[in-house]
DNA sequence: GGCATCATATTGTCCGACAATCAGACAGGC
DNA sequence: GCCTGTCTGATTGTCGGACAATATGATGCC
């Protein structure tokens, strides 16, 4: 009947001051913060509540420090800030590798497409660097692992459009364990993958919007193959192994 | 040549300590966590900086505390925080409509197909529900646009997915104020959105997965003659309001 | 200009303190 | 039995002050 009237602890308050301010744009990137004194004179609360803020802050990637640095500076999140924050969530959603793998079926047709629409001369030459880099090396399974991931990066900075590049790289991240089972345990795959990143490649380069998704959509569509012929259970809990990214 | 060698505050290693334990599940969802006074205890540090790491934790949504309550428990981030922080991340990287709508396009289709293959008969009821809201009110355009984005959660939580259900929102939320603009200015809106609706929802009740991703295709592809014709530049950044969600 | 030197400012961490309030126990009245 | 008021203890939010380590910036020297 009644909702319970809001309270909000300061170092709250802070945060969502500083914050807002930073989406806003009234402190812009690049841009460093005051100091923590300063900042508890201005918002008139003690040292310790405003390094509460910051730490949200921080963990929000709103803010950060340069490479050994001291001062605090305003920073938008690094994609790793983001791509870790969302896979981390989806581990925790108990989301399942068919899940991810659905996803990723969904998207990468429609990145391919824009890849294939928009693609610089200089985003081209990397797709066909990583792709001929696959093709030429027979070596460990980590890095074969690595370049699959890293060509569907490359498609989505293809693209130009920064919200399939964020959306991307979760997706892959998630994929990554069990994508290196497929390679182990698979004999064909990797040659599999290495047609099909050329015929993407081939379709970008011509900018055949329809025949780079078709043949991104293949490429996806083998991995759910490979799931089943490397006898990995599509209903497998995809896992955000908890490294310590200590930035 | 050589990596400056690690360091990391204390304060980090107690939070990423505790993360680690809540993503290998040692500590469930639910679970309270022990006071600040004991975690300090038993980390060997001063009770400030226990509550500097807590909350890192707390603005990655990893714990949290219930409705007025004091004690802090493990809890998984809420949609609203993923959510909210993707849309941070996507408004920092000035995303523009056009980019949003995009990703929209290409991951739309695929969500409609799979809710056309697994719905449940709830989950088509609640469908069905929304449509016919929308269909029967002519109300303030507030309300429709909260309709229209909420027909879209529907059919994420109807395809059983939890990354579409992931992946679909943050997008609605940064379209939503450029969906208003169209409802107001562009007369056969509203139609054509009641049309696709009942278009996808016949698709989905008949578990006709290509007539539901078709005409969610178009629905989606609608929206962006919606923008033409309202006038919204389609390089507009989208935006991300710093409402005071305070949790 | 480039480089070593040094004083200062700033952060990370600690300690101790106190008010507010939440949780639970406990008793009393309908 | 259940609701209400009261009490006690535990826990959080906030404060002030302190100090070591080190990044920052100025200074002087070649």
């Amino acid at each position: 009947m009644f909702e319970p009237l809001g309270y909000a602890p300061a170092y709250l308050r802070v945060s969502e001051e500083i914050r807002g301010r930073i989406l806003r744009r009234e402190l812009s990137e690049g841009q460093a913060l005051p100091t923590e004194t300063e900042l508890a004179r201005q918002f008139e609360v003690n040292r310790s509540t405003v390094r509460e803020a910051l730490r949200k802050l921080e963990s929000n990637g709103l803010i950060g420090r340069r490479r050994g640095g001291k001062r605090l500076y305003v920073t938008r999140p690094t994609r790793e800030a983001i791509v870790g924050g969302l896979s981390q969530a989806f581990t925790l959603h108990r989301a399942r590798v068919v899940d991810v793998w659905e996803a990723l079926q969904a998207v990468q047709p429609g990145i391919a497409a824009a890849a294939a629409e928009r693609r610089s001369a200089a985003s081209l030459a990397r797709l066909e660097e990583i792709a001929r880099r696959f093709a030429s090396r027979q070596g460990p399974r980590a890095q074969a692992v690595a370049d699959v991931a890293e060509f569907f990066d490359a498609l989505g900075e293809a693209s130009g459009n920064p919200v399939f590049v964020l959306l991307n790289e979760p997706l892959l991240r998630l994929l990554r364990p069990s994508l290196a089972v497929i390679i182990d345990r698979v004999p064909q795959a990797r040659g599999r993958i290495e047609t099909a990143q050329a015929k993407v490649v081939a379709a970008v380069r011509a900018r055949d919007t329809v025949a780079a998704a078709d043949w991104m959509a293949r490429h996806v569509r083998d991995f759910r193959r490979g799931y089943e012929v490397a006898g990995i259970p599509l209903s497998t809990e995809v896992g955000d192994e908890p490294d310590a990214a200590l930035s």
